[in-house]
DNA sequence: ATACCGATTAACT
DNA sequence: GTTAATCGGTATA
């Protein structure tokens, strides 16, 4: 079943960051279905979090829709070249957000290869994006509509499989850098 | 206007 | 282990 409006506008971004793990993240673009089980994801827990793009009430064209409700999509580039996919958590007007940083392919196989030129793996933000063909232009996007989605295909993944840790590459983020924000299911628990 | 840097990746040595 | 790729945001002027 497709998440809820509800479950993305709670206002515990680290919980959720925690539960997306095992979710299906869907994309339907281009005619194109893929389907791919979450496996890493980071919480980036707003204006207070230095490590967020948010930090300090900072709001630009880019960041513009990590402030709209929960259950949006925010898709920025990195580096000039890697379209990193979030999904916006919390109320209007909080700029909660998770990094989804690694998937495991489940259907559209053969479109995700096309896309990676030959590639196999989806493990990566830059990497699944392309997989399943996220871009810049998908930010905004409701995931409550039919071009990208995620839902609960009551797949379970027991606390104990799942790996806390720090967020990577966020070293300029002080202290902040050390709160254990990422999330990822232990590598011998891979489906 | 210019300069520097980043929630990364793949291809190198 | 190192480094090029490449562009929007941010700071400074």
């Amino acid at each position: 079943m497709k998440l809820p409006r509800s479950f993305y506008t709670r206002p515990d971004v680290v919980a959720i960051a925690r539960e997306l793990i095992g979710k299906v993240l869907v994309t339907r673009i281009e005619e194109r279905m893929t389907a791919a089980i979450i496996t890493e994801t980071e919480a980036y827990a707003g204006v207070g979090d230095k490590a967020s793009h948010a930090w300090n009430g900072r709001r630009t064209a880019r960041t513009e829709v990590m402030y709209a409700q929960g259950g949006t999509a925010y898709v920025y580039l990195c580096y000039g070249i890697h379209h990193l996919f979030n999904v916006v958590t919390h109320v209007e007007g909080v700029p909660h957000a998770v990094l989804i940083r690694a998937v495991h392919p489940l259907e559209g196989v053969a479109h995700m290869r096309e896309r990676r030129q030959g590639r196999t793996t989806t493990d990566g933000p830059g990497t699944l994006s392309i997989a399943l063909g996220i871009r810049t232009a998908h930010t905004g996007t409701d995931l409550l509509g039919d071009t990208i989605w995620i839902e609960d295909r009551d797949i379970i993944v027991p606390r104990r499989h799942i790996i806390t840790g720090p967020r990577i590459g966020v070293d300029y983020a002080g202290a902040d850098a050390l709160l254990p924000y990422r999330f990822r299911v232990s590598p011998s628990h891979l489906p």
